[in-house]
DNA sequence: TAGACGTGGGA
DNA sequence: TTCCCAAGTCT
C-alpha cells in the first residue's frame, strides 16, 4: 500500500537514499553476478549504434521521461509516438496535466489500452504538483510511491532524468539477460524474476547510467528481438550463452499458455437526432473509466449469437399487428429464453426513449490478451428521447464527435462506421 | 502470487 | 487465420 508522504519527510529520505546507494554499490561488487565489462560493452555499443532520436530522448525533463515511460509500458514505440506528441501538445507541463479534466485525459489516451495507466497518470500528475511542487523526485523509492510507477519505471525515470543509479527490468532486459546468461524458466515467474533483478542490480555501471539503460532497451528492441535476432551485430555475442548453444529461439522461455476464455455481450446503439447514448464504465474491469455503449449485463455464452438478424423487426411488427408471423417470431415462441432476452433489450431501450426502428448489426469479435469478446451491437433509432432520471453515468454525444471521445477501440470503430 | 488489464503488428 | 506478445503495475 502506498503511503502519503509529507514535505518534511523529503530531506531525511534524501539522506537515506544516498546511504542506500552507497551500500548497494558495496553489495554490488560482492555479487557473483558483478561484471563491469558487461555495462562497458552495452554503453559503448549504445553510443555508436543505439537510438538517439526518439521523441522523448531530446530532453532530460522528468515530466516527459515519465510520460513516455508510462505510455511505453507493454506498448511498442511506434504505437506510442503519436499519443506522446498529442499529450505534450495538450499538456506541455505536469501542471497542465494535473489541472486537466479527466475526460480530456481519457479521450487522449483512448486507443492506447490498459486504461488504468491513464487514470494513474492523471493522479500521479496531481500528486507531483501537490507534494513536490511539480518536480519529480530523483529517488526511485519516492517515485515508486506514486500511482502507476512500479519498480522498473521508477528506475527508468530516475536514471534518464537525473542520472540516478537504478536498475530497470522490462521485457527487453529480460529477453537480453535470458539469452546472454542462458536463463531457464519463464522470466515472469517469481523466482526467475527475482534472479533477474539481482543480476540487473549487480551489472549496473557506476556512471553513464543513461547510455546503459537506453542501451539495454535498444539492444532488446533492435537486435535481440523475439524472432530472428541480429546476433552478428550484437556487442554481447561473444559471451552470449543462447548464441553459443544455438538456443536464441528457445530463450527466453515462453509464457505458459492458458486456454483463452470467450465472453459475449450485447451493446446498445441508441441514436436520436445525430446523437448517441454513451455510458461511463466503472473504473475497475475492462475499459475502466472509458465511455462506451450501454451494455446488457448477465449475458450467457451464446446469447449474443442467438439473436437472429430479423428478431427485433419481427417482434416490433407483431406488436403493432402489422404482420401475423415471421421466422423471427416463430423462433421467439420456440425459445422462451430468447424472448426474455429480447424483452430485456426492449425494456432497456425504452428507459431512454421511444423506438422508431431497430437494426441488428453484424457481430464483432475483439481479441484481448486474456479473452475473446463477441459483441452483438443492436442499433435503435428513437423517435423521441426521455429526460434521464437517476442515470448520472449516461449522456448523449454527437455522432460527429466520436473521434474525440474516450471510447474503446472497437466501439469507436463501430460508431465511426455508422456515420 | 497469479491473474486482470488493450491494442496493433509480426510471423 | 490464429497465435504471440511489446519500455509493467496493481491487487
Amino acid at each position: 500500500m502506498k503511503k502519503a508522504l509529507t514535505k518534511s519527510d523529503g530531506r531525511q529520505d534524501e539522506k537515506r537514499v544516498k546511504k542506500v546507494i552507497r551500500i548497494n554499490q558495496a553489495v554490488q561488487e560482492e555479487s557473483p553476478y558483478y561484471d563491469p565489462s558487461f555495462s562497458n560493452a552495452v554503453i559503448t555499443w549504445q553510443k555508436q549504434h543505439g537510438r538517439h532520436s526518439l521523441p522523448w530522448q531530446q530532453t532530460n525533463d522528468a515530466y516527459r521521461v515519465w510520460l513516455s515511460e508510462i505510455m511505453l509500458q507493454q506498448t511498442q514505440v511506434t504505437t506510442v509516438i503519436p499519443y506522446y506528441q498529442r499529450f505534450l501538445e495538450n499538456f506541455p507541463t505536469v501542471h497542465d496535466l494535473a489541472a486537466a479534466p479527466s475526460e480530456q485525459v481519457m479521450a487522449l489516451w483512448a486507443g492506447l489500452g490498459y486504461y488504468t495507466r491513464a487514470r494513474n497518470l492523471h493522479q500521479c500528475a496531481k500528486q507531483v504538483v501537490e507534494k513536490y511542487q511539480g518536480h519529480f523526485p530523483d529517488d526511485p523509492a519516492l517515485l515508486q510511491e506514486l500511482p502507476g510507477i512500479g519498480r522498473s519505471t521508477a528506475a527508468a525515470v530516475a536514471a534518464f532524468s537525473y542520472g540516478t543509479l537504478a536498475a530497470i527490468l522490462d521485457g527487453n532486459v529480460k529477453r537480453v539477460f535470458a539469452r546472454v546468461f542462458g536463463i531457464e524458466g519463464f522470466p515472469g515467474a517469481k523466482p526467475v524474476e527475482d534472479d533477474l533483478w539481482l543480476r540487473a542490480n549487480a551489472l549496473l555501471p557506476k556512471q553513464d547510467i543513461q547510455s546503459y539503460t537506453q542501451g539495454l532497451m535498444d539492444l532488446g528492441a533492435t537486435l535481440c528481438t523475439r524472432s530472428s535476432p541480429a546476433c552478428q551485430r550484437c556487442p554481447l555475442q561473444a559471451v552470449c550463452v543462447a548464441h553459443a548453444t544455438h538456443r536464441t529461439a528457445e530463450l527466453p522461455v515462453r509464457k505458459p499458455k492458458r486456454e483463452q476464455k470467450e465472453k459475449h455481450t450485447v451493446l446498445l446503439v441508441l441514436e436520436h437526432e445525430g446523437e448517441i447514448l454513451l455510458e461511463q464504465r466503472p473504473d475497475s474491469g475492462i475499459w475502466g473509466g472509458l465511455l462506451s455503449l450501454p451494455e446488457l449485463d448477465g449475458m450467457q455464452a451464446g446469447d449474443g449469437k442467438a439473436l437472429a438478424p430479423d428478431l427485433f423487426q419481427a417482434h416490433e411488427m407483431n406488436e403493432t399487428n402489422d404482420i401475423n408471423d415471421t421466422n423471427g417470431e416463430s423462433r421467439l415462441l420456440a425459445d422462451p429464453s430468447l424472448l426474455r432476452l429480447e424483452q430485456r433489450v426492449v425494456e432497456s431501450v425504452q428507459r431512454f426513449g421511444d423506438i422508431a426502428s431497430s437494426t441488428d448489426l453484424p457481430e464483432l469479435t475483439h481479441g484481448f490478451t486474456h479473452f475473446k469478446l463477441y459483441i452483438r451491437p443492436l442499433h435503435f433509432r428513437l423517435s423521441q428521447r426521455f429526460h434521464f432520471v437517476g442515470e448520472q453515468n449516461v449522456a448523449w454525444y454527437p455522432l460527429a464527435q466520436m473521434e474525440q471521445t474516450a471510447l474503446p477501440a472497437p466501439v469507436k470503430a463501430l460508431l465511426l462506421s455508422l456515420k
